[in-house]
Parts: structure tokens; C-alpha cells; sequence
DNA sequence: CTGGTATTTAGAAATTTTTCTAAATACCAG
DNA sequence: CTGGTATTTAGAAAAATTTCTAAATACCAG
């Protein structure tokens, strides 16, 4: 279930972007929302599916939420991948 | 984008069963469709997505249309996962 | 506590995706 | 050509996703 998540999660081009802002290093909820044309809300709510598919986490700092990349969700991915060009059966059985 | 597309048709779980089981070897639309509670359409639909993803691509046989994996977008993906988890900044200290 | 800033939640509207049925197309065999 | 099988296309309905505004929550500073 995990694992369709996090598909999804990267389905979204917005989402995909945050994931590469994170990549330079943790950043604000307020400071991501500055690189998009969207109302906060709407980067909340997609910050909410990157939580849920365990793609970044948060913490709070002061009055902030900082969110951060995490990175070991990704190796699953690309598992599957790779599977799917190596050939070996089974990956994953929903 | 092919790029964002290819996401996009990853993001659904059928049409990621569809490429599991293509890994086994080329299948018709049919055979493929047996293996799903889906009406034709539908599987059609699916085969589309995944046709203009370029993860799949299909020959003609009698009056078959044989449907079959196609990795190479596939590397393109790892690259991009891959960047992610490689772009590590350190800024360990909260 | 009070006021201010940052972020999320709720609920609804807009958009996109998935699915279906019915009809169309493509091809093969006789 | 005709009838049959395989698959796709068209168009609409259903379901899911994305986005917005407005309100709520959480926290900080004074």
C-alpha cells in the first residue's frame, strides 16, 4: 500500500519539484509555497501527500514546519524497476 | 513531457500489473485482459497510457495486437530518482 | 494574555482520470 | 464478399485529484 503511494505521490509535476527543492536542503512550508504559483493550502495539501507516501518529513523549528527529503522510500522504487528490466519475478502484489 | 508522463502512467496500479506481466513476454490486449476484472475498453485505455508513456509497444499478429515491454524510459526514471537521493547537502545540525 | 505569523483543515468548485456501454474498425478464414 | 473475433474509439457517468477561500490551529514574542 505503501508502495502505491508513493507512486502517486510522484505522479504530481508540483510535487516532483518540492521533492528537488528538498534536495538542496530542508526548507520551510512558507518557503516552498514561494516556488509555486498556488495558494498555501494547496501546498499544504501536497506537502500532506509527500508525508503520507514517507517522501519527506517535518519538524518544527520555532514557528515554522521545516520539511526535509527522505530519501529511503526511493529505493523500493527503484527495485521495482530495476525488476521490471532485470526480469526476475516478483516485486510487488497488491 | 514524456518525462512527466511516464510518472503518470506508473502512478496507476493496474497498468503497473499490465508491465509486470509483460515482463514474463510479449502478450496480446486480450490475454492481458483476462487477467483483470476490466471491461476491454478499459484495458484498452490502459494500454494507451501506457503506448504514449513508451512503456510498452505493440505489433500486430494475425488479428492480434501483441503488446510488449519497452525498458528504455525506464533508465530515465532511475535517473531522476537517483539524482534525488544523491544530492545530499549537509546540514546536520537542525 | 494578546496580537501576529506560519501552516493546516474544511468544504466546495474545477479539473482530470478511470470506467462503462455501444458502436466502429481491423483483420482473418472460408 | 460475409461472418466472426480482437481491439479501439466515442461519449457519457462515476470517481478521484487538485485547487481555492475561509476558518481554525499552533506557536512565538512581548
Amino acid at each position: 500500500m505503501a508502495f502505491a503511494n508513493t507512486f502517486k505521490a510522484l505522479s504530481d509535476p508540483a510535487r516532483r519539484q518540492i521533492l528537488e527543492l528538498l534536495k538542496k536542503g530542508p526548507m520551510s512550508a512558507g518557503e516552498i509555497g514561494a516556488h509555486f504559483d498556488m495558494t498555501g493550502a494547496t501546498i499544504s495539501y501536497h506537502l500532506k501527500i509527500l508525508r503520507q507516501a514517507d517522501l519527506v518529513f517535518e519538524k518544527r523549528e520555532k514557528n515554522y514546519i521545516i520539511y526535509q527529503l527522505n530519501t529511503t522510500v526511493l529505493e523500493e522504487i527503484m527495485l521495482w524497476i530495476s525488476s521490471l528490466k532485470g526480469g526476475e519475478t516478483d516485486a510487488e502484489g497488491q
